[in-house]
DNA sequence: TATATCATTTACGTTAACGTCAAGGTCAAT
DNA sequence: ATTGACCTTGACGTTAACGTAAATGATATA
């Protein structure tokens, strides 16, 4: 378990080391620290950056996204808890379904563009 | 073809008047006027809406979403233009289907945090 | 010892994407 | 004629998600 700086993390995932300590000020990360205060980056915390940055690419905000990333992260060991965390992943899983399936008919709507653009193309020529 | 108000046309999209202005604004949409200025917006500028906001959930700006609206909006009757604007939209296709298996592996990452949740909750049921 | 590199916190600045007045014009109903 | 519902164009306000700069500290290297 090899522990990262921050300019080590930053660059990994290509943003800036303030976008690091951003996400900590919002209560996203909780990264170890050094004796002399240098914050130091775990697996599970470079897993939940991972996670952070894959939900931003779908358009998550990152309110949303630190819902998401508590409730995965927490002990869950009460019943009740973890009857909620598996209902509300539920329901995070049928929304990513439908995004998938959006996604699928954005590109199918794509493709019959470019078909029609193709066909003037070929029109063109032989105009 | 019948022509719809600025209200009809947000209240269709579930957003703000003022949402539909600032597209605008910003070029995305230009409808029609009535004798007294008053905006009309065509199917022509409602499908470009439903692009518009389907772009949004997944994370594009609007001013990505401008770069693909006006790509398949204006003439593009030049061979050249038709050659550039065929690149541009397979590109996007491409996007599209890297973000297809994005969402498919995040979705099945999530599946497995569910099952081992309900592996756990099994657990407790029988402790 | 000085220079450079990497880190820290604090705090003000910025931009996109709207929200929210304000002031005014049109048209139908009371 | 005035109330109300709809529209218009400014124009200033707001929030999320950082950018950027200042002041400071530890550590390595020339």
């Amino acid at each position: 378990m090899k522990l990262k700086t921050i300019t080590e993390t930053a660059e990994l995932f290509g943003v800036s080391t303030r976008t690091i300590r951003y996400y900590e000020e919002i209560g996203l990360l909780s990264p170890a620290r050094t004796e002399k205060n240098q914050r130091l980056y775990s697996n599970g915390e470079l897993a939940k950056l991972k996670l952070i940055f894959r939900g931003k690419r779908y358009g998550f905000s990152l309110d949303e996204i630190k819902e998401m990333v508590l409730l995965f992260d927490k002990d869950r060991s009460g019943r009740q808890q973890l009857l909620r965390t598996i209902e509300y992943g539920k329901r995070r899983v049928q929304e990513v379904e439908g995004k998938i399936k959006e996604l699928q008919e954005m590109k199918e709507e794509m493709e019959g563009l470019l078909d029609e653009f193709t066909e003037k193309l070929s029109q063109t020529k032989r105009g």
